[in-house]
DNA sequence: CATGTATTAATACCAGGTACTAAATCAGTA
DNA sequence: TACTGATTTAGTACCTGGTATTAATACATG
């Protein structure tokens, strides 16, 4: 006996989610339905076409991967003098917060001021060494965070950062980063070589 | 003058990296070229055709991303006993580090330690209040760091949470963090409604 | 002017569809 | 058994964003 249609399209619909990238020839073998069929299920089930699903995921994951990944630094600097002191900007976006409750993660304020951080120190590679950090009140989705960096202590290769991030002017993050330059001998990697 | 050959494959190599969703049609009009003339250049420069491109990206993004932005906790979460202890590992991608030392970014090992001491409260809705950390040495990358979260104390809706993250052992990270349980009433966003 | 390069045009074809109409097949019921 | 409605299949026209190929045209330069 054949599937009932039900069946069919419960199945259909996990198939496409497990492989966005089937076509309605490749789905119509599978399930041994004419190709009009898997199409009219498709527009039942409110299933986009292929192009379109590749589509989707591209774009979302292009995005994501600009304001996350492909940057080295998370937020805008738009001011630094270094050594001395830095102003960051960053737009909390839905990559950035928790889908439940749009809430900026943690990780992406600190993100923000550690690069900030990171970025004041006058030297080709920096790293930091510590931190202690304060999160205020969340920042949510769509809010615009301002962070100020200012150099406390200035010590060999060793700095203090102070960072207060701002939203409308009230502190939402606060933190101390204990940044550090890497010399030169320091950067061979574990595997030895290279010098 | 019309823009020399070589002039316009530059930009067009550019425009088709800043944008990849760009048609031949849009291109073409932009480069007030034929759109013949825009499917030799990408012919000459090796550039694939739209579908192509998206597909490529939907394709390669899709792991990425799953393994970074989708998911709300960065680092696998391997072990989770709520309220008490849990166990994460992450490995270190080429999208973790800098490019030029190839040592991953703070906030990568901070936002594996932070996704986990979050993950550890047994509640709807956790947020950090306050960590300290320190970065004892660099992670690189293709190094597997293995975080381990204990709870230390635990107070109403505060818990105290430590964090040591080790490669081969060795403790590369430390932190302590403050953690505590979103009340419902507090969830509520800025603009109002719902409830 | 001829020659070569660059550009544009025109045509046939492709995948993977949408949109629509119509026919065929079932399944259950009056 | 015949009718009815749902389901499935078929077929056609059309779409986008191309490839592939051939041919014509424009432009510069020796």
């Amino acid at each position: 006996m054949r599937m009932s249609k039900r069946e069919r399209q419960r199945r259909i619909k996990q198939a496409f989610m497990d492989d966005p990238f089937l076509t309605d020839e490749e789905m119509a073998k599978r399930c041994k339905v004419s190709i009009q069929t898997i199409r009219l299920d498709r527009l039942e089930l409110g299933i986009s076409e292929l192009r379109e699903r590749i589509k989707h995921m591209a774009e979302n994951h292009f995005d994501r991967v600009r304001s996350l990944l492909v940057e080295e630094v998370i937020g805008d600097i738009v001011d630094l003098q270094l050594d001395h002191s830095g102003v960051s900007v960053l737009e909390i976006k839905k990559e950035h917060v928790f889908a439940r409750n749009q809430i900026a993660r943690g990780h992406i304020l600190f993100a923000q001021a550690n690069s900030l951080a990171v970025a004041l120190v006058n030297s080709e590679v920096a790293l930091t060494g510590s931190a202690e950090i304060r999160f205020i009140r969340p920042a949510r989705l769509g809010e615009k965070c301002i962070a100020h960096a200012t150099v406390i202590k200035k010590k060999a290769s060793r700095l203090q950062v102070d960072v207060k991030t701002k939203i409308n002017g009230e502190v939402v993050f606060q933190g101390i980063f204990y940044v550090y330059r890497l010399e030169d001998d320091e950067l061979v990697p574990a595997n030895e070589e290279e010098h």
